[in-house]
DNA sequence: TTATTCAACGGACAGGCTGTCTTGTCAACT
DNA sequence: AGTTGACAAGACAGCCTGTCCGTTGAATAA
């Protein structure tokens, strides 16, 4: 609105952006204060007024690359009305997601467990997932699609540990795996183990 | 043998076991070459002579963690003559050794990602990992245990991914799980996905 | 025995980093 | 016209890494 007000958030953009690049810039993921300054042209004590500190600065680029990520789609279609349906469409969704901004997130994640306050964040993350994960094991139970010998609650673990980042992380480095083989297999594996034939 | 090579070994020992401490001792892993040897009450200097760097110490001390966690225990019973009844011993017996030294490995790995070299030790193990799995889903295919629609591949990367850390990390912190449960819902997972009824 | 080797010490050094604080500037708001 | 707010510039203490010294004292070799 106010002129003043959108500069600074200009400048707020200008900063995580140079954030991001020093972030990636390196084999390994490392960021300094002064490095980020130079590359912003912005002066060093203005990171520090407004995000506190390094970390402080680090937990604003993970919120940051949360809300690029577009984590609403894949929630839409999780909750399709076919709790079924919504699982194997959401499932490549969420490896396509994870795909789009991959290097980013996982160095993110690297420097996010060297802060307690921004590691918090993570837990936290992941605990809303699982929060999310049982809700639709649940749906899925509600509507009669869960395999008898399988509870809802083995079926929340499984789609958690299916759509946690790690998972996509692994199969995409260590099996070379790209986005959409990645959703496959999860569907495959949600599938043949959670769905009643 | 030589006193002198048993007088540095057990130097190695104190330094590797000040490390160990330093990395446990914060919230959140934190180390740096002064703090482990003041720890162990050494000169700095002969911390940079033996290892080289900080990262060298911290390879090291992966190398040491990974020594004493029994590794070899899991891989024997993985390869007992039923490769079945291996799979469904080996991995409550691969939870129960992450969980012998979580804390440690847990912060170690998050260490591990700082420097490309040591990162390059956790890849290469993953690798390791995965040509193994794919051992095990041929013997299993071999031995006609294989579900008919599940591939030798699909099946080692199943595998690979219910033996990763970060697999028992997710189930322990975000389930609180302990490692017999987590050794329990692998086996029913990889039971239920991977063997013919 | 004497000479050598070698692990380890102790400290100095350059350069980078974090976080705090203070002083200034200048444009925007009231 | 005065005040406020975002930012610049730079000094500072304190910690860090890595490198390079010269020194010591005991194990080992001649």
């Amino acid at each position: 609105m106010k002129a003043r007000a959108e500069t600074a958030e200009e400048t707020r953009r200008k900063v995580l952006k140079a954030a991001r690049e020093a972030i990636l810039a390196g084999p390994t993921p490392a960021v300094s204060m002064g490095d980020v300054a130079r590359r912003a042209g912005v002066a060093r004590s203005t990171l520090y007024s407004t995000y506190g500190s390094l970390a402080g600065l680090v937990g604003a680029v993970s919120v940051d690359a949360q809300m690029r990520a577009g984590f609403d789609r894949v929630l839409e279609l999780f909750n399709l009305p076919d709790a079924a349906e919504g699982m194997i469409r959401a499932l490549p969704e969420g490896a396509h997601m994870y795909g789009s901004d991959y290097e980013m997130t996982r160095r993110v994640r690297v420097l996010a467990r060297l802060d307690p306050e921004v590691m918090n964040g993570l837990v936290l993350g992941d605990q809303v997932r699982a929060g999310g994960m049982r809700y639709q094991a649940d749906r899925l139970s509600d509507q009669g699609r869960l395999r008898p010998e399988v509870t809802p609650e083995r079926a929340a673990t499984l789609l958690w540990l299916l759509t946690s980042f790690d998972t996509y992380d692994g199969l995409h480095t260590t099996w070379g795996m790209d986005s959409d083989q990645i959703g496959e297999l999860l569907v495959a594996i949600a599938g043949r183990s959670l769905l009643r034939d």
